[in-house]
DNA sequence: GCATTTACATCGATTATTGATACGGTTCCG
DNA sequence: CGGAACCGTATCAATAATCGATGTAAATGC
């Protein structure tokens, strides 16, 4: 077997399925950076701000400013890092891990939707994609290293 | 066969992947909403101001001095609508094109690394998912109508 | 210990975004 | 036709987001 992948089809059906996915109907409270930063503190645990900045297409007084506000809308919580005088480490609160959350389940109920509507083969071949997209995000993951 | 989609795992890589698919190291030159501009006008062909504000997440005034600002960067280009003589279409310029373009290379480049380290069952599973994630692609955008 | 580096915060300036509103072209309906 | 209502876009003033430069304090290295 070992088909060729077409990574230049895959690349643009990709493209074309991201701004669908990414777009809810309820975002104006939150900016894209806002909204960058719950989620990656929401996968990746409590963080250091310097941490925290590798992944955001943020400069640090930017990030400073964003966390500080976050703070004060009780999304997330500064503690000290007891490794690291100097350092914060930032961890989201119960409301901040809640808006994560919420907005995963609406993406989950809009997903759901599209995925009734395909025929049981192409059911089937989404089922096993799962893997393959979980095997790509860890050999991201590796690479970034 | 007909396998149930587990589309709360589905959901959960997809998030965790389009960060790693969407971020690109040289993009310091433009913000998300340019981006997203550019790339709907290069899917979408000229559109008028009112219609790309539908898949902006931008208010009109804003995503008016934005179409100024690519205009003036030669990224795109405003002429009236012969149909409707209040309405300006929008469209890409050779150098706008190219921006997409560079930008979707880049892409096609990343994700050829990731999928040359996958095993070829899974390079199989991932070939066959490119007609799933179109077909995606195609009832969500009927259903938006 | 003293110099250097690292982590984060602060400051002022610039840019992006918004809500309210104005303006002109278009359509509707008598 | 002609005025009223509507639609697409632009402008304006105010607010928010972001950046570069710089400061402060803790940690590291010789």
């Amino acid at each position: 077997m070992a088909a060729e992948v077409d990574v230049e089809r895959l690349t643009t059906v990709i493209e074309d399925f991201n701004p669908i996915f990414i777009r809810l109907p309820s975002v104006r409270r939150f900016n894209f950076s806002t909204l960058s930063v719950l989620h990656t503190l929401a996968r990746n645990g409590p963080l250091r701000l310097t941490d925290l900045l590798a992944t955001e297409q943020l400069k640090q007084p930017a990030l400073t400013s964003l966390v500080t506000k976050l703070e004060h809308d009780g999304l997330l919580q500064r503690r000290p890092d007891p490794k690291d005088g100097r350092a914060m480490l930032l961890s989201l609160t119960r409301a901040g891990r809640q808006v994560v959350r919420s907005r995963h389940t609406e993406r989950v109920n809009k997903l759901s939707r599209l995925v009734d509507r395909l025929t049981p083969e192409e059911r089937d071949v989404l089922a096993s994609s799962i893997h393959v997209l979980t095997r790509l995000t860890e050999i991201a993951a590796e690479e970034q290293l």
